[in-house]
DNA sequence: CACATAAACGGAACCGGACTCACCTTATGG
DNA sequence: CCATAAGGTGAGTCCGGTTCCGTTTATGTG
């Protein structure tokens, strides 16, 4: 029932392309893109982003809900396709990815947090909770430490966007990912 | 040599009338005050308001600096006055009131935060050395337990300062810093 | 393959708010 | 009391998000 209309092709083309313009300038450390300039990478004109999203903020914020969507998806996969740890690492490789985009957003996200969207809260819950899962699946398979918990990885890595964006900063934090991880593996049964 | 010209009496008349107004106003909970009332509550007109001031942030961080100033001169005089116990009692009773200034603040801080700006690091450092200055005081006349640092109690402290801004937060605020003392208190060598 | 029509788009205009500047006022020291 | 430079003023500029309405286009129907 939240499904009037299947919205129209091009609409669903234009709104895709906003979405993915957007997230391209936070990556791209444009912290305060200006609506303008999003809309015309996006090959449309302000007044369609508008029609897309209520407002500024609302088209930030589904950016980053999107994002976290899909990082919560990942476990699922990389578990059917790796072992346990090499799933895990993978999964914080992709952690640290998103990281660069929320730090981008984050300067933006800040407004939000003070109104009262559950995006962060969220995110931080299902963030977690796929860590859990991957840790447990390593657990279970012995070559992980089973004394650590998702929300307490989540922590550990929390660090790593509190890093001043510096030009170095991403591979530094895939370097402290990698530390982590010998860590985790450090104490399991089946060390390699 | 940073005093060119020692200022005139009206200029500093003004300046002390914009800080304190800009204060009033974010106390008051108007996080986003507009320079505009700032300035004419303090009784000038913008202009004046940007004679001082480079900008609406440097106002921000002046007022927040200043508020960090006064904070951490607090445990010297506490000190003087008042048993330790008690001097820390006060100080975290003055650090909720700041968390007010702060919180009422804190989103139009968040935006310096993004910027090069040291106050937050600064802020922070101090204020644990502030908090361990009176930590010892209290250990070393045995009303205090000595396990706990500044920069810990800090952190505490820090929780506070997350929630959010309702009606009732202020007295719920000085509740769990009553909780916190009887926490400190407690294990130390002459209990109360 | 038109055609009708509702959906979507474009972009100039609007508006609110930070900031500037050319001119006026006043403190200050001689 | 005057000269003068420091200080104050506030209308105006600029900038960026948001709105609004006339135009264009996808889509389903005869």
């Amino acid at each position: 029932m939240p499904s009037p209309r299947p919205l129209r092709a091009d609409a669903r083309r234009n709104r895709e392309a906003l979405l993915s313009a957007a997230r391209e300038a936070f990556l791209a450390g444009d912290t305060d893109a200006h609506v303008e300039e999003i809309a015309r990478s996006a090959g449309v004109a302000v007044g369609t982003l508008y029609r897309h999203f209520e407002t500024r903020e609302a088209l930030i914020e589904e950016v980053y809900r999107k994002e976290v969507d899909d990082l919560c998806a990942a476990p699922e996969q990389l578990l059917e396709h790796h072992a346990p740890q090499e799933a895990l690492r993978r999964f914080l490789l992709l952690l640290v990815d998103h990281a660069a985009v929320g730090k981008g957003m984050s300067v933006a996200l800040e407004s939000i947090m003070a109104s009262d969207s559950p995006v962060f809260d969220d995110a931080r819950i299902r963030m977690g909770d796929a860590l859990t899962r991957l840790l447990k699946a390593g657990s279970a398979a012995g070559t992980v430490r089973g004394d650590v918990t998702g929300p307490t990885l989540l922590r550990a890595l929390g660090g790593i966007c509190a890093m001043r964006v510096s030009d170095g900063w991403l591979d530094e934090a895939r370097q402290i990912t990698n530390l982590l991880l010998d860590g985790l593996r450090h104490g399991a049964p089946h060390a390699t």
